[in-house]
DNA sequence: AATCCGCACAACCGCAGGAGT
DNA sequence: AACTCCTGCGGTTGTGCGGAT
């Protein structure tokens, strides 16, 4: 299919965007919105493709961005995410309020990898030194180790997609972050489906694995993870999302999720 | 004090897929 | 059905900064 050109055109700015251009960028959106990527640098009279601009705002000055150091249960969070999803950063990111793929991602790739691979190393070391020991130090199946770091080595196997269905709020979770991205754009959850699915698995492998405190952390951490209200656009999400009044039939909810997932665990198995 | 090196993070690139025509 | 447009995603790269030498 093709492909829409993207900073092709010369004069196109490329690289770190100064505070100009961000004040303008944010301005724009504050006042129209992003109905549309494309036409939008050119509206704004930013000198930048629609694609920069998307990640721009998106990763770095979207009002209910949460900057900082990711907190150690957003990391074991993200740790625990990544050994059932693999790369799916969005999916993951979906489950951190705040927190973006880019931003989880560099996270990975930077802290967490390298903990992930150095534990790996030393048990190996470890196996490897006592032969009798070893079938004690092999971790079992979703048995937590110390220093709360899981082994990857059972990363694809225990992906778990034959899935019960999950509690509503997963889905109020993902919704929050999704849909975030814009401000006057409401936009329809397109992973809504998804979303449920990675909750309930998320939600069930954990509660298999829960004889861990380290895990049962990390579940309590996803599953009652609160959006913390950064901006006006965030609340009015959560109050949208959490209203009880909203009027969602949550058994007609299950009902169609476990249909999606019937449906789902015929046809798509997840490849890792 | 100067230089080097590794790390962290922002930004870019290319691809896939959905929506519209 | 075929095509274009647009968005979103994941991988990769570039750059600035801080610590080590």
């Amino acid at each position: 299919m093709g492909r829409a050109p993207c900073c092709e055109k010369m004069g196109l700015k490329k690289g770190p965007w100064s505070d100009d251009e961000d004040q303008i960028l944010i301005s724009y959106i504050q006042q129209h919105g992003h109905p549309n990527w494309r036409a939008l640098p050119k509206h704004a009279g930013l000198l930048r493709c629609g694609k920069s601009c998307r990640l721009r705002w998106i990763n770095y000055l979207r009002p209910d961005i949460k900057r900082g150091n990711f907190s150690k249960e957003e990391e074991d969070t993200i740790i625990e995410l990544h050994k059932k999803l693999g790369n799916r950063w969005s999916v993951i990111a979906s489950k951190l309020p705040g927190r973006t793929d880019n931003e989880i991602k560099n996270v990975w790739h930077t802290h967490l990898k390298k903990r992930l691979e150095s534990h790996q190393t030393t048990t190996k070391k470890r196996r490897t030194k006592s032969k009798c020991a070893s079938s004690k130090a092999i971790p079992l199946k979703g048995q937590v180790l110390s220093q709360n770091l899981i082994p990857q080595e059972v990363e694809s196997e225990e992906l778990d997609v034959s899935n019960q269905p999950s509690s509503s709020e997963s889905s109020s979770i993902t919704e929050t972050t999704t849909s975030s991205y814009g401000i006057t754009k409401h936009e329809d959850n397109s992973n809504d489906n998804e979303a449920f699915l990675d909750d309930s698995f998320w939600i069930e492998t954990l509660s298999c694995e829960g004889d861990d405190i380290v895990e049962s952390s990390s579940l309590t951490n996803v599953s009652t993870v609160e959006v913390v209200p950064t901006s006006p656009l965030t609340m009015i999400k959560n109050k949208d999302i959490c209203n009880p009044n909203l009027g969602y039939d949550m058994d007609n909810v299950d009902l169609w999720y476990d249909i999606f997932t019937r449906i789902e665990n015929l046809s798509d198995l997840p490849e890792f």
